[in-house]
DNA sequence: GTGAAATCAAATCG
DNA sequence: CCGATTTGATTTCA
């Protein structure tokens, strides 16, 4: 459908200009550029061919500085109206490393209520945090100034390993130690004074990198990767000659229920102008046409592209917000009325341009398949999982005739043969009716190396070598939030067919990135069976296996002194190998497919039942995922010396994960 | 350059 | 679990 037209760039002269006064065409309209996930397709092999025992050296955050990491992407594109903001927020110089440190907390002492505060603190808080600002930014003067995909997704990877450090940090403080509070303004404000953001000049029209329906959690999000860079504001503007208040025009704008938006037609946006709003020694006024409201006004003049992005409550985190980019709009027409409080509301009609991907229209399309799974096109089974977990997974087939995947049992769960019991006999935690995270005493906290493991929504702190989940001789009750995996997943997903890669699993709720997706349910095996004649390695499909190469990544944020021991940071430690057949019996996790560039993850975790140990295989996101995006991870490449590979050219796949960096094949 | 005002946050409290 | 309140950071503007 949407082929064609690149998603992120609306053809010129799709829109009536008839509204245009008093300006020559801006040149931000006119640009079609090659996105992409349309572009030509990548295939490369990896430089030394198969990985060699060991995973293999790719670190995405420390790759070479200076250089871009993807030539070519979009770049230089939009130098025509970009412009630099002279001191959009004031750089370090480029000092030497670890000096940085200081001189952020010097920059904060000047202001006038922190000195009194922090006199009191614990130097081990402020240690602890400085530790966490010892880090190589690893970002280009270029490349903060102008982005790709990939520098986009590293930013915001980088910035949620630091919130959840911090989250973590903030958890295990009991004290009323302030410094740990607001994990997310805290780690933005690292990441500026460490430089590590990108997009960070303003422009008109689309952002390089960013793409519609991308999601985010925090409006520091947006900032961080020059999307929207008012950390409150809902209109964002830029000067277009001198900087006249009357000569900006608006660039994007956050529609969130602040106002009395009409924000319901996925096509249309009726925005309320700002100000105006009643406060605590302040009654409710009339709106002026000053700061937004006039640039907004002279956007409709100008008829130049304006960002939306519309945020809503998590339905999974009622206490936060889901932001949404849903690509460019104009404004249409501007009036005045009266709002509810009886005085005077700017109101300004946004219209979408034609030509663009769904984004807040496939969050609508939801809501209704919600309330009526009936409605969902292609729908099969609305829950293909019998009841087994405590969400439906829907079966959906909105591709051809196909009636749904070859027959497996459904199980919840891995299962264990009696003679694949594991470790000996752990014993459980003395906590009460939770586990609370900063209780040293707590065993299963020992256990995880001191830290708890989950932030207090259930999110994955760090990939370890191994997480250990409180177990059934735990006195803590089921709702410890040391028990994620055994908990089952909590988000609604659908088995789809694909295009072209056979069944696929994808959600229809946004995921934020160390969201648990679900365990590899399945039979312990012992060994991959040899290939029979005739059988066009089947049996390496269904199966999960520990004991093949992963190519190593970094989710956790790094400090410098971690990087020198990186070989080891974020590698598994599993006592012995485990196989995982879900061939005849498994969940929803055997139909996730392959990508060489994939948003989930797998981690070891291991708790104890019946007074024995068991390990499981967890995948957690690696980053925000949209709904209705395809979740995939990558299935590794195996060893030379096992089994699984004596006929690796059997079992070899081309892959088809489309992604830039894609391996060309997968087993 | 400084400080205060404004801002479609986010966390906490009751 | 919700609304109200508090806490708070950043940008803009006088």
């Amino acid at each position: 459908m949407e082929g064609g037209v690149a998603r992120n760039s609306v053809p010129p002269n799709s829109f009536d200009k008839s509204k245009v006064l008093d300006v020559k065409p801006l040149r931000s309209l006119l640009p079609v550029f090659p996105e992409a996930p349309n572009g030509p397709p990548f295939v490369c092999a990896p430089p030394n061919g198969p990985f060699p025992t060991g995973f293999s050296p790719f670190f995405p955050f420390s790759g070479p500085q200076g250089s871009p990491l993807t030539p070519g992407l979009n770049q230089n594109l939009f130098n025509s109206t970009a412009m630099p903001i002279r001191s959009f927020r004031a750089e370090p110089p480029p000092a030497s490393n670890g000096e940085n440190v200081q001189s952020s907390n010097k920059r904060k002492s000047v202001g006038p209520s922190s000195v009194k505060k922090k006199v009191k603190r614990s130097n081990d808080s402020e240690l602890a945090l400085a530790a966490l600002t010892n880090f190589k930014p690893g970002i280009s003067a270029a490349e903060k100034d102008d982005g790709n995909r990939e520098l986009v997704e590293n930013v915001l990877m980088r910035f949620e390993a630091l919130r959840r450090k911090l989250s973590q940090m903030e958890d295990a403080k009991e004290s009323h130690s302030d410094i740990f509070k607001r994990a997310n303004l805290k780690a933005g404000n690292i990441m500026f004074t460490k430089g590590v953001r990108t997009n960070g000049k303003k422009r008109i029209g689309a952002v390089p990198g960013v793409e519609i329906g991308d999601i985010f959690l925090f409006r520091m999000e947006l900032i961080l990767i020059g999307l929207h860079s008012q950390s409150m504001a809902g209109i964002d503007f830029m000067p277009m000659k001198a900087d006249i208040e009357g000569e900006r025009v608006a660039i994007s704008i956050v529609s969130s229920g602040g106002y009395e938006d009409n924000a319901e037609d996925p096509d249309v946006l009726v925005y309320t102008g700002q100000g105006g709003n009643a406060s605590a020694d302040k009654e409710a006024s009339d709106q002026k046409l000053v700061r937004g409201n006039i640039a907004l006004e002279r956007s409709l003049h100008r008829a130049n592209e304006v960002r939306v992005i519309r945020g809503f409550k998590d339905a999974t985190h009622q206490t936060s917000k889901v932001y949404v980019y849903d690509g460019l709009y104009k404004v249409q027409e501007s009036w005045m009325e009266k709002g509810k409080t009886g005085c005077n509301m700017f109101k300004y009609k946004l219209v979408r341009l034609p030509g663009q991907t769904g984004a807040f229209s496939t969050w609508k399309s939801i809501r209704k398949w919600k309330e009526d799974p009936s409605s969902r096109d292609g729908l099969i089974l609305p829950d293909l999982t019998s009841g087994a977990e405590s969400i439906p997974v829907s079966l959906v087939n909105e591709v051809n005739d196909e009636k749904g995947p070859a027959y497996f049992t459904y199980v919840s769960t891995v299962k264990y043969p009696k003679s694949f019991k594991l470790v000996q006999p752990s014993y459980g935690c003395n906590c009460r009716d939770a586990c609370q995270a900063g209780n040293s005493n707590c065993s299963c906290i020992q256990k995880n190396g001191g830290d708890f493991p989950y932030i207090t929504t259930g999110i994955l702190a760090c990939r370890m070598p191994m997480i250990f989940e409180c177990g059934s001789s735990c006195p803590c009750f089921r709702n410890c939030k040391n028990r994620v995996l055994q908990t089952g997943f909590k988000v609604h997903f659908e088995v789809f067919k694909t295009r072209d890669k056979g069944w696929g699993l994808r959600s229809w709720d946004p995921i934020r990135a160390g969201t648990f997706i679900c365990e590899y349910a399945g039979e312990v095996i012992e060994k991959i069976k040899e290939k029979a004649d005739g059988d066009d390695g089947e049996n390496n499909d269904y199966v999960f296996n520990t004991n093949r190469v992963y190519e190593s990544f970094k989710w956790n944020h790094e400090t410098e002194s971690a990087e020198e021991r990186s070989d080891t940071s974020e590698k598994f430690d599993i006592p012995s190998p485990l196989i995982i057949s879900s061939k005849n019996s498994g969940n929803i996790a055997r139909f996730m497919n392959h990508s060489c560039s994939p948003n989930v993850f797998w981690q070891p975790i291991m708790y104890e039942h019946n007074n024995e140990a068991f390990l499981h295989i967890a995948f957690f996101a690696k980053k925000h995922i949209p709904p209705m995006t395809e979740l995939t991870y990558d299935y590794g490449i195996p060893r030379s010396d096992e089994t699984e590979s004596n006929n690796m050219e059997h079992g070899k796949k081309k892959c088809l994960c489309g992604s830039p960096k894609c391996r060309g094949y997968f087993y």
